[in-house]
DNA sequence: CGATGACTTGACAACGTTGTCAAGCATTGG
DNA sequence: CCAATGCTTGACAACGTTGTCAAGTCATCG
């Protein structure tokens, strides 16, 4: 900026005045100024502009998820993208992993950039850096999770209802041996859908036995891998329960190579791109990622205004759609098996 | 800080030692401090920090993507995420849409913000401000797009030979008679695709009729409708090739629809999930965006390190894999048809 | 013609942090 | 006992920008 107010012959404050274009510079002098500015290549260090605006808005919000990689949140951050260019603001995403350390990194990271606000899908209970933030009063949003005793704005999916629904369906058509595949229970909505799970299943009258409950973090070829080898061992249930995308599209692979695409029921929490065109149509709790994200970030854009309603909490739960896989009945050989 | 520093009875500067873990600082002032801290909730400012140290670097790149709602985009971004979380460095993303506009928003953003590199999906040959910030050094690294006359590090798929593979499968298996759907050729990526599609087909000895060739930016649904239309119209093409993942859905869904997913023949620049599991499995020519990400970020941090070496370009073609809608031979009714 | 006002421009402080340097103090060695 | 040394601490400037205020210029009006 100096160097752009030597080369023009004015002081840096009229070049500054000419940047914001304040009003009340002579023309001759804005050229003069414009000139310099393009010939240098000069640009605004909104760092500078922030700070010296201290407490005034930066013009950033950040947005913590899980898997930037998992479609259900690339599709969320679209969504709160849109948002954020009609408020002419930037959005940083990172993703956490859904652990507590990954989480509490990229929180500091937001905090140190000075964010106006966050949302968040938040690894847990246990809230770390994100709660001493709420305390301080930054806007924060939770979305598609939510911790217990914190009063906070929070979109979400209903993880719990939506795998109840799922579980229920199974269990309409017939089934009680019922496998469960899950995000690792590190992972917060992972666990609802296995509280979800078991909660059916006990309204159901069936004891879920431990081996038809396997979570973990996995890449969807490895998914794959780990169905494929627990439905050759035996007993195999008559349905399975995928509890995310990824896992689903394992699951997809595994029972078709094994041939029982048709004879083993399956159902999946969230959506998948031509879930409806494999035979079987693969039957899922849908949800709206992309709506997610719009809502959360109206809501966030609202208490960055100034909102003061108390917190809101969209909780957004969708039937299921039946396209066939989950609509398989248990096989004869095996039928209304018990677990220990 | 300064309040940090009263509290704790110390000069700012003590705080700031403290903060920075700087030796030769006695045991004592540094519970004190720390303790003040903690009760305050003071948060360091990475935007005074950065400024103080004017010239190092911010620890923050930025992502110029066409669309994070894209699955081939998010896969990107969790790769470079990967390597800049290695080097402790924040991704800033955001979408363009593809066209100048977005992109210079983008890139004066990042710019505004002194992010220490870009890389970058440029939406053309006219770089805009991006190219202002090449001439001034700012290490850049092009991903996925090769903009003509700019010697920058890039890594890309081979969008031209991609296409022409494509288009080649389905020429060998006797289809003459194609249509092309591809995105709006304001996108880079999609005017090589076509182009890639017209000289197969010249090499094929075929003249490419006008409204074989369909354009447009459509989110997945609108192409399922367009190309349903489109092939209800009459003379259908034997063949169709779909030369992006969401056009691919579209027209997936629309072969099935109309039941004409095992007459015409189909496939795909981009893999989807799923792909092999339909009936028939879609051939695609794929691409690998987690390898594209990891590369592009290592190339960006090698610059970030110092590296002087001439641009490096890495294109990287994968060849065509056959699942069954590639293969399908055209119907006897129309064979060898050649439009005017 | 002088006073008033409007308009343009610049000097300076401040934002929150770190680098530089000097001052204060205790310890050691001659 | 004094000088030299080392360690801890603080004062101050600077990073690039904008807000405040004062100074300068010019035209207008009585």
């Amino acid at each position: 900026m100096r160097d752009v107010a030597s080369r023009a012959g004015v002081s840096f404050k009229t070049v500054s005045r000419v940047v914001n274009r304040e009003p009340g510079v002579s023309p001759d002098l804005v050229k003069r100024v414009k000139d310099a500015i393009s010939l240098l290549g000069y640009r605004p260090d909104d760092r500078a502009r922030h700070l010296r605006q201290s407490g005034r808005q930066t013009g950033a919000i950040g947005f913590a998820l899980v898997d930037v990689g998992n479609q259900f949140f690339s599709w969320t951050i679209r969504g709160i993208e849109e948002v954020a260019r009609q408020h002419g603001y930037l959005v940083l995403a990172g993703s956490t992993d859904g652990t507590l350390v990954g989480q509490d990194q990229l929180i500091e990271t937001f905090v140190a950039r000075r964010v106006d606000g966050i949302i968040a899908v938040p690894s847990g209970n246990d809230l770390g850096v994100l709660g001493h933030e709420i305390e301080r009063g930054t806007p924060v949003v939770f979305l598609d999770l939510e911790p217990e005793h914190v009063a906070v704005d929070l979109v979400r999916s209903d993880h719990h209802g939506g795998a109840i629904l799922a579980t229920k369906h199974l269990v309409a058509h017939g089934h009680r041996d019922i496998a469960f595949f899950g995000d690792t229970t590190e992972i917060f909505s992972a666990k609802l859908r296995l509280a979800g799970f078991r909660d059916a299943m006990r309204d159901a009258g069936v004891d879920v036995a431990d081996q038809r409950v396997v979570t973990g973090q996995h890449a969807t070829a490895e998914w794959q891998q780990i169905i494929t080898d627990y439905l050759k061992g035996s007993p195999a249930p008559t349905a399975i329960f995928s509890a995310q995308n990824f896992i689903t599209v394992g699951a997809a692979h595994a029972l078709h190579t094994l041939g029982l695409a048709h004879k083993i029921a399956h159902i999946s929490f969230d959506d998948i791109d031509l879930a409806d065109l494999v035979q079987p149509g693969i039957s899922v709790v849908p949800q709206q990622p992309w709506d997610l994200g719009r809502q959360a970030a109206e809501l966030l854009f609202q208490r960055l205004a100034g909102a003061d309603a108390p917190p809101v909490r969209e909780i957004i739960s969708s039937p299921v759609i039946a396209r066939g896989s989950g609509e398989i009945r248990p096989g004869p050989v095996r039928r209304s098996k018990r677990s220990a």
